[in-house]
DNA sequence: ACTCACGGGACGCCCCGTTAGT
DNA sequence: ACTAACGGGGCGTCCCGTGAGT
């Protein structure tokens, strides 16, 4: 089944370009021609990939969130350090990397609009949770291993962290904090955490 | 003279209308006709109030954070308590009240905005360092009254707080937690500082 | 009756605004706002000398009409000689004196005005009609005084000159004439009724 | 290829509409919505024909032009008689015609437009030299034919007879003569031509 | 008498999603 | 599979004539 695997490169490679124009111009700028423009293909392959156009915003915000863990994975990639794991998990999640400024202008784009558009808040919902979840992992992993005291609620840890790198994220994209700060920033946040 | 009117009344009726069609539909659901409709007035006063539209989408920003400052100033009026003072201010910030959802989602709206247009980004930095200075200086507050610890440093504590607050508005707008649940992630937060 | 001559005066400073929009920018250009801020007047002031809008228009017209047979008047003045007043006569209906370009152009708006609406069409065949019966009259004096040839047809010959003036107008106003193309075009139209 | 469409046809259709609309209302009555209702077109095709406004005025114009134009060539084909060259080109001139009641009138609101805007001058400038050539070339011709006088300054009797014909176009317009008024004036002037 | 403000209609333009015809 | 052409909705803007209020 060829097709089926050409299909699905070509609609990353939208998705691809729908971010690009979205990080550059809004959620709006999104549209099929621009689209088509950007990821170098004819409007009739973009609406081919995606016969509804809310599908098009849909895909690209589950292929952004499919970027942004996988690239978390990689760098927790083998290690079995909770401090690791934890610093490197919040770290990416606030897409601070210097490389990031358009995810995380996208990522932004993606919350405002799940404000008014109901689907995408449930996608949105739904990462958080996995989210939260793998930093309770974390944080009960580290307890294990004594690398985190104990006597806390992890998942109120957790929630608090979450916050603070979603709030990271937004500073990022406002310009008010550098990736260096984050990390400072970060670190001082988990700080209450070990032992 | 002829006929009187008051500018500043009504560009804040248009702005509250420009705010209540973001919340609903997004900022660019924002345009001169949805706008003057909504405030019931005619395209042409709108233009009268606004030159250029963009002036509009910058001016209801302006009420917007003038609105949520004032908010917060009168629930702190008269409270002397590093810890009264440093929860409502939290709270307020984190527009996590039950008739906020709305300022809410019109707040990270603009935000989202701002990664796209880099003179409401400049607002918002302004704001936020506005909103960071208050809350050094009621840590510093705190210390001085011996409610906070000392041998902290109150500026990181304070962009932590607020990157948390931040974090939690994201929060609020999709969904994850309800308004006592920011009151609690909130007093956990801030229970470190305490003496 | 002091009032009704200042108002007499403020419409012909109002029609000598309306003229010279008219001049620059066409026709249409002859809004009340244009007009008002060209003739240094209030916009209300117009409206007073003109409660139908129509009217200025029409007042304009009748104005440039006085003007250009006042100056043709004058021009003639004293004159007794068939020929003097045949030549200066067609020179004036041309508009084509180096100062009356704006003269010419007006007229032309006008006339294409006529097109569309019958009243100005009524104006201007009047005053086609008493200039024809100008140049009738001056032709059959110039028989009477033997300057001009017997045995023609001195309507038809009025008719064919009036067409030349006419043409020369449109001529002057589209710039493949000058001032004094005219005047040895307008000789050589009459030179075969001298005797 | 996608959907085909003869661009030249619909350019025509559309100046077609066009001068319709200025014949019956003026040059500012030829807006995009109103052309686009009366050629039966939608607005978004008129804009395709003629992505720049202004072009699609000019465009009637050169339509208007070619129309007359051709319409005189069709005419005089076959015609060596320079009697006949001569009164049929001069009545096409003057579009005196009883069905080109309207060709008058838009012409005369092009040459009022171009009082006004330079480029349309230019056009008309150059489809008067135009026709000037023409009847000069005729005249020509009749001398070598004999039928017109030797000893005549061809291009002073052309530029009078065009004149002549400009005259008579305004008079059609606002109604002082008949088709036939126009002939038997016509036919009045180039007498002084004949042997 | 004057002027500011008004309501609103129409303008040119942009560009959307779709369709029809290679 | 691609794309030119489509119909059209809606944008911001302009500015008109009118009227309410000094």
């Amino acid at each position: 089944m060829p097709r089926q695997i050409d299909h699905e490169a070509r609609r990353s490679q939208i998705a691809e370009a729908v971010c690009a124009l979205i990080a550059e111009r809004g959620v709006e700028a999104a549209t099929l021609r621009e689209v088509a423009a950007r990821a170098e293909v004819s409007m009739g392959a973009v609406q081919r990939a995606f016969p509804k156009d809310g599908g098009m915003l849909r895909f690209a915000l589950d292929h952004l969130i499919a970027e942004v863990e996988q690239r978390g994975t990689e760098r927790i990639a083998g290690s079995s350090s909770a401090r690791v794991l934890l610093t490197v998990t919040l770290q990416e999640m606030a897409l601070a990397g210097t490389d990031q400024g358009a995810q995380a202008r996208v990522w932004l784009a993606f919350l405002a609009h799940a404000g008014v558009r109901q689907e995408f808040a449930a996608v949105l919902r739904e990462h958080h949770a996995k989210a939260l979840d793998l930093l309770v992992w974390i944080i009960d992993h580290g307890r294990r291993t004594g690398e985190i005291r104990a006597g806390l609620n992890s998942r109120l840890e957790a929630r608090t962290l979450h916050a603070v790198v979603d709030g990271l994220t937004q500073q990022v994209v406002i310009g008010t904090v550098t990736a260096e700060d984050v990390h400072q920033l970060l670190d001082h946040a988990v700080k209450p955490l070990w032992t």
